[in-house]
DNA sequence: CGGCTGTCTGTTAACGGTAACATGTTATCC
DNA sequence: GGATAACATGTTACCGTTAACAGACAGCCG
């Protein structure tokens, strides 16, 4: 590849005036301009970013640190990032975690060495030592779709809380009693507050006692096992409350199974829709969170913190999370 | 953010002497090597990839253009780049072109400045444009799931004229006579080589002159547009090949609005299945393509490249297709 | 006509790191 | 005891780019 000298000398002028063309900058006469134009085009000349990067301490590279981009969810995310992102003129790195807070940190070493302006981090634990990491090392961070309990830095997630106590009310007017919540890993945050709304509605219908909480991983895996430990339990819930568009998937296979029809035998309702162009028969009554806005919403957010044009505060951009009831909620069946 | 010569001042050392430590070179007396570590745990220090990279002319980073993440077998193709790159080391940079030459011509001379060791690109047209830019620069490059007429490069995809031939087989075993395409965009090779899959199977069965193929995108638009073409021509097909995913969507929807059901009135096969851990209800019939095995094979590929292990020859992975036979597809219905 | 302003181009140094070379110290061997 | 090798550290220069400064020349003004 050739550089900026080779340029030059082909050009027969110095380094600093084919600078000068390529950035448009300073003074330059009309006939050196063409001679240099014409070597850059002759040489397939391209910068190199990397030099420019060393001096000016900015990259316009931003890191993706997700747990799994297979998950819809993230995927969704992920294109809402993206695409905010080259419209300013940033590049994405991204890497997949799957939730493991050692991953997590070996990427964000990396990241950090490349020296990227800044880093968009769903945690994969609700440790800060991430979010510590990058602030010792003046790297900007957004968190997505998860909160750190404690720790000041900007995020951007969807309103766990409202949805699950949205989805469990649901499910209280459709007439269950018991309502089983098949949760994802309690150390991350939507998880924590997903319960909370599911106990909030709960608490209100003054069935506090009748909350019943398997706590797996937000897998599919994670769904079959803690769904085969709910079939168990006697008496049997009437409804169960997906945590995950991945445990209801693992769910509704024990179901299955077990011979069971949803919604006829058992309501299964779920958090997280999946994209319309992957459906093909809308089945599951899910809230759907908006996926790509929070990706856009927080992109947004750390471009403006490199752009110096932030406020010095901490935000939280909470998004509002929006029920769609379906077919796999339905009342309860008679009792026998 | 501190550098080396921090490093070294508070250690009392020189920079090459921190770069020693670091890169475990030349000799180090460990009194020497302990202040230095204990320097750069104080300082918090990272060094700086970008002035490695510099000297080095590599950085470990590969830029993987493909024309939407959103698509789920494009999802798992990245996931299976991703893992495999990052087990060697190497970090990806994600651009979504959604099939445009243009996008696609920006994000490489954005890719090939920021000194990508290699690309890992899904061309979004039949130009070889790209492919000659990057050799022209010296940037290795391996097409993923698209051919390039002509164009000597690393090619990884899967067998699309053998997957079409299978489907439509299937589709002309069960009795069907009437079978139409829907294709994507004729400037993409997976369209070119499904639509030859397809003849095939039509010319062995003495069908040539049934074909009835329709041109559109690999889009849930597409589908619905030329779904709606084929539902208004006489006499109406009996089974339909949507050459993607999103056709197969699109055109499911048309049917469902024309009141027609699947696989009862009309059959509806297609090309790309969806991952299991999305599936509610495995419905469609489809032809399955190992998305993340050839995204890891594709990189395997490229990284040998890099490493200079590959031979001069360029190779082209063609990895088989599978049918997946569901209950999307049934016999034609009995003629009135 | 001397000085000033505007235009055009070049030189130097710096961004952070390391290969190559240089230098100095200590131990080892015949 | 002097040559030699092994160990330990430092200096210089370079990767490709550009900000800051400097120099040269033309035109204009009083």
């Amino acid at each position: 590849m050739s550089t900026i000298g080779d340029v030059a000398k082909r050009a027969g002028v110095s380094a600093m005036t084919v600078s000068r063309v390529i950035n448009n900058s300073g003074y330059i006469s009309q006939e050196t301009r063409e001679r240099v134009e014409q070597a850059i085009a002759e040489l397939g000349y391209v910068p190199n970013a990397l030099a420019r990067s060393l001096r000016f301490k900015r990259t316009k590279t931003i890191a993706l640190i997700l747990t799994d981009i297979t998950n819809p969810f993230f995927t969704t995310l992920a294109r809402g990032i993206e695409d905010a992102a080259s419209e300013q003129g940033f590049s994405v790195i991204f890497c997949n975690t799957d939730e493991s807070q050692d991953e997590e940190a070996e990427y964000l070493s990396v990241v950090v060495q490349k020296q990227v302006d800044g880093v968009l981090l769903v945690p994969a634990s609700s440790s800060s030592e991430s979010v510590t990491f990058l602030r010792d090392r003046g790297v900007p961070c957004v968190l997505l779709d998860r909160r750190l309990p404690g720790a000041a830095v900007d995020t951007v997630r969807g309103d766990s809380e409202a949805g699950a106590y949205q989805l469990t009310r649901h499910l209280l007017d459709l007439g269950h009693r018991r309502i089983a919540l098949l949760n994802g890993p309690s150390s991350v945050s939507t998880a924590e507050d997903r319960l909370a709304g599911y106990r909030r509605a709960l608490d209100e219908a003054g069935l506090s006692s009748a909350a019943s909480v398997y706590e797996g991983s937000y897998t599919v895996e994670g769904g079959y096992r803690t769904a085969k430990q709910m079939l168990a339990a006697a008496p049997r819930p009437t409804a169960v409350f997906a945590a995950n568009n991945f445990i209801a998937i693992g769910a509704l296979r024990v179901l299955r199974e077990a011979g069971l029809r949803v919604p006829d035998n058992l309501s299964l309702v779920a958090f997280d829709d999946l994209p319309t162009t992957m459906m093909i028969d809308p089945f599951f009554t899910v809230i759907g969170q908006p996926a790509y806005e929070m990706g856009q919403r927080a992109t947004q957010l750390l471009l403006e913190h490199l752009a110096g044009q932030s406020p010095a505060e901490p935000q939280e951009i909470v998004l509002p999370a929006q029920l769609i009831v379906r077919r796999s909620s339905g009342p309860p069946p008679a009792e026998i």
